[in-house]
RNA sequence: CGGGGAGUGGCGCAGCCCGGUAGCGCACCUGCUUUGGGAGCAGGGUGUCGCAGGUUCGAAUCCUGUCUCCCCGACCA
């Protein structure tokens, strides 16, 4: 029989599948989808298997590889690149909040943990702890992070003295480790990279203020960078951060109709300063505990931006954030390319100086069929084609990864890429968000529940008790995601129990990675 | 940790039942012809067959042990 694409094949993504979508034959298949290749080269459908079609985009966008250990990736170049881009403009947001960067120890002592009693609880699960260092067995050990608010609070305790000063805004850029048990690229691995800060106020006021504005930056980040609508909301105490009074989160839709956590900013309290005894001495004289606040934005957000807007050819890249804004492939047969070639370097170099991000393509082993089906899947928002009748009557072609070639003339680009840039960005928030619309649904009854939360995110009444949410969670998959903020205030029974509501409004449902 | 599956060139697989010294496709390298939507031909390199024992003249193949990975469930940014 003929070899190739087995069963196991199509389940491990193989790359090639048959040109008609449907999975190979188990033996017919084998060369058969094989000799398919050169014709079907695309990635498995969403429609199909969108966990699929996401682990192979990923890949195959070069954005990642996996690590030897497991739950641990590599972010390669061009995925590392759009998560500096991302850092970048945190960065500028926190400084331009009055916040300053910091960096505390990867190693916290494990007792630190024991001092918050939902802390430990929430945490002990997935910490990596160190019991052996320099060749003998260490007296007391110590964990990885999995988060900081542990150190920060005990070096606080030195710090803080009085009222004046108050109050600490501190980031941290870095790397935490949770030992999770089902990871996927991006979305969930061990070791992650974020940013991690925390702040210390006099007053509760204060901290919550504090609370409320970082989640506006992440909200900022999401919708004018990462053209991402979401829901930015209070979550329910179960699913709120282990040690915080509240969490509040940005809800954002993946294109299968599940929802991701993609950042968090919570309120403490003054439950660490109590554990660690951060007090100062205010202007009226009495000593106080501080009111703390913490907010995280992660790699998972690399995952959203992914999920939130490829299709089947791949990537899409929002523009603000692309590693690569504009792809130029020139187009040239042996007799043409000394006419082609540098008229495209002198374009791309015209491009540049306009501040994009430009790449030229000149690679000369692939056909431009070829290079187009790449930067597809790569994302890139705009490619230009350049050939040689291009060249001679002074056009290109200009193509949009949401769709569409136009001819346009040589001279005007580099003022007229950077509108079209600003207009990529918001046709992809608006189609972002007309799909989050169309699959979120206002729902009164359990069994409609049951239905629509296979397609999307559902709006229904809570009574507001774990039990009740966790019931719903086995019976359907879908957790509480959040209450949000921009819900008008309304009564009504619980979806399940018939009890009365215990928010005030209707609150979010999804299922959720 | 419970249930299922798999370890063979970089990737995906065949070979194993019935032991005889490893093969296919893709990728990669070289050359020539190509290049406006995934190019063609010719030549070439690539393996401690997951690891450790055992049986045997001989093990990818049979036996024992062990490790790892993947999928499904309970935790999470």
């Amino acid at each position: 029989m003929l070899d190739g694409c087995g069963e196991k094949a199509i389940r491990q993504r193989c790359f090639y599948r048959r040109a008609d979508g449907k999975l190979p034959l188990k033996q017919g298949c084998s060369r058969v989808s094989c000799l398919d290749m050169a014709k079907d080269k695309g990635l498995t459908p969403q429609a199909q298997d969108f966990s699929e079609w996401y682990l192979e985009a990923i890949q195959r966008a070069d954005m990642v590889d996996y690590g030897p250990v497991r739950g641990t990736m590599v972010i390669k170049p061009y995925g590392f690149a759009l998560w500096e881009n991302i850092q970048r403009e945190l960065d500028r947001m926190f400084k331009e909040t009055g916040h300053q960067n910091a960096y505390f120890p990867l190693f916290i002592p494990v007792s630190f943990f024991q001092k918050e009693a939902e802390h430990v609880e929430g945490f002990a699960p997935e910490l990596a702890i160190v019991t052996h260092a320099g060749g003998q067995d260490l007296e007391e050990p110590f964990a990885v992070r999995p988060t900081s608010e542990t150190v920060i609070g005990h070096m606080w305790a030195n710090w803080i003295k009085s009222y004046r000063d108050l109050p600490q805004l501190l980031n941290q850029w870095g790397n935490v480790v949770r030992w999770e048990l089902r990871p996927r690229p991006f979305l969930r691995t061990t070791e992650f990279l974020w940013q991690e800060g925390h702040t210390a106020h006099a007053t509760q006021e204060e901290a919550e203020e504090e609370t409320h504005r970082m989640m506006g930056v992440y909200a900022t980040l999401f919708r004018e960078f990462a053209a991402i609508p979401g829901w930015e909301g209070k979550k329910t105490e179960s699913e709120k951060f282990a040690g915080a009074v509240y969490t509040i989160s940005y809800e954002a839709m993946m294109r299968d109709g599940k929802s991701l956590q993609s950042c968090t900013s919570h309120y403490l309290g003054q439950n660490f300063a109590k554990a660690f005894e951060i007090k100062f001495q205010d202007k009226d004289l009495e000593a106080k505990h501080v009111h703390t606040t913490s907010w995280g934005f992660s790699t998972r957000s690399v995952g959203a931006v992914v999920m939130a807007h490829g299709d089947d050819k791949g990537l899409i890249m929002p523009p603000r954030l692309a590693p690569i804004q504009i792809v130029v492939v020139p187009i040239y047969k042996q007799d043409t390319r000394e006419q082609v070639v540098p008229a495209a370097e002198s374009l791309t170099a015209r491009l540049k100086s306009a501040g994009l991000r430009v790449h030229l393509d000149d690679r000369d082993q692939h056909s431009p069929g070829f290079k187009f089906n790449e930067w597809e899947l790569k994302g890139v928002p705009y490619r230009i084609e350049l050939g040689p009748r291009d060249v001679e009557a002074g056009t290109a072609v200009l193509a949009s990864r949401l769709g569409g070639k136009e001819t346009v003339g040589l001279d005007g680009l580099s003022s007229l890429i950077p509108a079209r840039i600003e207009s990529f960005h918001r046709a992809l928030y608006q189609r972002a968000l007309e799909f989050r619309d169309a699959h979120t649904f206002v729902v009164d009854d359990y069994q409609a529940f049951q239905a629509k939360v296979e397609e999307g995110f559902v709006k229904a009444f809570h009574c507001g008790e774990k039990e009740c949410e966790k019931q719903i969670k086995e019976e359907t998959k879908a957790t509480t995601r959040c209450v949000p903020f921009d819900e008008p205030e309304a009564s009504g029974k619980c979806i399940r129990c018939g009890k009365p509501n215990g928010y005030g409004r209707r609150i979010l449902f999804a299922r959720a990675y």
